[in-house]
DNA sequence: GAGCTGACGAACA
DNA sequence: CTGTTCGCCAGCT
C-alpha cells in the first residue's frame, strides 16, 4: 500500500532552510524537532549529503557544544566561520559566540 | 550487490 | 567526574 519512506534528510534540509539570518542551531534540535531523539547522527548526515544544495544554510547548523564540528566539510575550512559571520553570528575559536542567544529552536519558533 | 563510513547526542558504568 | 556504548539512516566504493 502507501508505503511512505520517511525521508529523513529531505525533512531536515526543509528545517535547515527555515534558520533565519543571525540565527544557529544544532543537530539534536533538528532531530528531536522531527521526532528524532537519537537522530541527531541522521542530521548530520544529512548535511553531508546536503552538499550542492543551495538552499540548506549547513554554517547554521552545529553540534550541541556550538563547535563547528562540519566546517572541514566545506570548500574551505573557514569558510563555515565566514558565514556565519556574515550573518551576524561570532565565532570564535572555531566555537559560536553566545550559542545559546542565537540558538534557534525549531519547536519554539516554528511550532510543533 | 554488499559492506563501510560518516557534520551527534544521550544514557550507562 | 570521565569514558564508553548504543541508536539511527543514506550515500559511496
Amino acid at each position: 500500500m502507501n508505503y511512505d519512506k520517511p525521508n529523513y534528510f529531505d525533512l531536515v534540509y526543509q528545517v535547515v532552510r527555515e534558520i533565519p539570518k543571525g540565527r544557529v542551531t544544532s543537530y539534536g534540535a533538528i532531530a528531536h524537532y522531527l521526532g528524532l531523539k537519537s537522530g541527531a547522527r541522521m542530521v548530520g548526515y544529512a548535511m553531508s549529503a546536503s552538499h550542492g544544495l543551495p538552499d540548506v544554510p549547513a554554517q547554521r547548523v552545529v553540534n550541541r557544544q556550538g563547535l563547528l564540528t562540519g566546517r572541514h566539510h566545506f570548500s574551505t575550512p573557514t569558510l563555515m566561520q565566514e558565514l556565519l559571520e556574515s550573518d551576524g553570528v561570532k565565532v570564535e575559536n572555531d566555537q559560536v559566540v553566545d550559542f545559546e542567544k542565537v540558538f534557534w529552536d525549531p519547536e519554539k519558533e516554528l511550532g510543533i
